[in-house]
DNA sequence: TATATATACCTATAATCGATAGGTATAGAT
DNA sequence: ATCTATACCTATCGATTATAGGTATATATA
């Protein structure tokens, strides 16, 4: 049987939500089509995933929101804040941290 | 709240084992023990995810086992198939990609 | 001797989170 | 008039790691 489609991808909706934002303030269905586009359509997650994780980032603390309408379709922009940033560093560090040993295991000839 | 202890580790026991296995054959406890210290303990899976994680592998033909005795202990070998070396192909490509996509959007200043 | 630690196997349950499939509504193109 | 794109949302499923148990033998320690 196949690996599952969300196979290495815990976490990494959170990451990439908060590393777009930290550029600049996006609104949910902007960012779902910027993580598909960044990534050359290597990774897609819908709606489904990235709406409730706005949420909780908000609720958290990590992003603050402003509402604005345009053309009549009503948006919702998400901002980074300290505390997303404080988030962001960490995740990142964790992350590279991860990559870094499991490339060494992967490429590692023998394990002693 | 902080990550939660399981952030990026999807999927991650899979790669691990199969590739520990491919150099040799191993029992449980001990791949238990050769994942943290290859790691330099920066990741720790006990034996209630190695232990189920075997079994399912086995299941698909990606192992196949040897019990043995020794001094009084019963273990059980795991070597890795040709399944199992194709599924350590494909997950190790998968890998790569997702990381190599992950990285330039990490540090990427712009996303165009 | 008794106890604690290491070895070696196992399972059951909880918690998290991405995947999927819905649903609402407006604008614009066919 | 219909379909697609935009833009928001939630509910449920499934897969997987985390945790916490449990059994049993060998060995080291108190």
């Amino acid at each position: 049987m196949p690996p599952t489609p969300s196979t290495f991808l815990n976490g990494i909706p959170e990451l990439l939500v908060l590393r777009l934002l930290r550029d600049r303030e996006m609104y949910g269905y902007e960012l779902v089509q910027a993580i598909r586009e960044a990534s050359a359509d290597q990774l897609t997650f819908a709606e489904g995933v990235i709406y409730p994780l706005l949420h909780t980032l908000e609720r958290d603390g990590a992003l603050s929101t402003r509402r604005q309408t345009i053309n009549g379709r009503s948006r919702v922009y998400y901002s980074i804040t300290p505390t997303g940033n404080e988030r962001l560093d960490a995740l990142s560090a964790h992350w590279r941290a991860l990559t870094g040993a499991i490339a060494n295991i992967l490429k590692a000839p023998h394990h002693a």
